[in-house]
DNA sequence: CCATATGGTCAAGCAGCTTGACTATCTCGA
DNA sequence: TCGAGATAGTCAAGCTGCTTGACCATATGG
């Protein structure tokens, strides 16, 4: 495979990443979840099943912890998150998503669904699993990173 | 397809993406190109061909211009390109990659043959070459847009 | 040939991240 | 058991890359 091949590839990957990223966070938006980013559902993705500390977060995002602390407020503020007293540490702070967190957490599941049923459209539904499953063999471990 | 498939294949696409495009200016860094970070890229390829105005490279961006411009002043800066008078109109400037500036895009092209090389690994040629054109029949057209 | 549109830059401001410093609490070995 | 070091979280200041607003030079069209 040249070079170039390779380069195309990126190239295409990137862009259909760009696109369903901005297209989820619209969907989000035009749901009535307001002031929110793509990093929020980054973060909300960590934080659904459980909850978690700043610390794990920061880890997830591939940030500093002082960043996710910022982020944390901003959720908290715009009633997303709540913080409560983590359980067996006394220095920590469990972050738990809200109704409101879940509501929009099941709001991004839709737009996404929406712009997967479009590629849907055109690969088919047998090719989008087959996009999903080659996608998934080589999804890396570890943080998250932004595309660019 | 449910929403939650729809999430987990967003997942994966965006944490792909993530890392393709860590790897690709990892690469680039590590054969001593300094200074440059992934929106020079995207900046690259767009000057690839024949240059481009100042209010081409913010449009393919998705940028004003004047956050292109100051991209410009950068990588002219920085020795990657640099500012032509425009053939037919005397107010644009035609802004043209310079010998290190195709170095860089070929090192560029390299790193992103060699993470490609890496999913070939796991998937096959064949996966990948599928993988590329799924991807390609799906890409948008219109402005790069970072993943989050 | 002038009114308006367009290409580019300067300047100021803002948002999201960083580094550095600090307190509170936990962990663990002497 | 207790004290030294590690860890969780936050406050503060600074930097970077973007934005908006203003401006000049040149192009375009009635």
């Amino acid at each position: 495979m040249h070079n170039s091949e390779a380069m195309a590839l990126s190239a295409a990957l990137l862009a259909v990443a760009g696109e369903l990223t901005h297209r989820i966070n619209e969907g989000v938006l035009a749901r009535g979840f307001e002031g929110v980013r793509p990093a929020h559902g980054f973060a909300f993705t960590r934080l659904a099943p459980d909850g978690a500390t700043v610390t794990d977060l920061a880890v997830h995002l591939g940030v500093t912890k002082q960043a996710a602390s910022q982020l944390v407020e901003e959720i908290v503020r715009k009633g997303y998150a709540e913080r409560r007293p983590h359980p067996v540490d006394a220095r920590a702070k469990l972050i738990v998503l809200t109704e409101r967190g879940w509501a929009c957490t099941r709001a991004a599941e839709e737009a996404a669904a929406e712009v997967v049923q479009r590629w849907s459209d055109v690969l088919g539904e047998g090719g989008v699993r087959a996009l999903g499953g080659q996608l998934g063999r080589i999804a890396p471990y570890g943080p998250i990173r932004p595309a660019w």
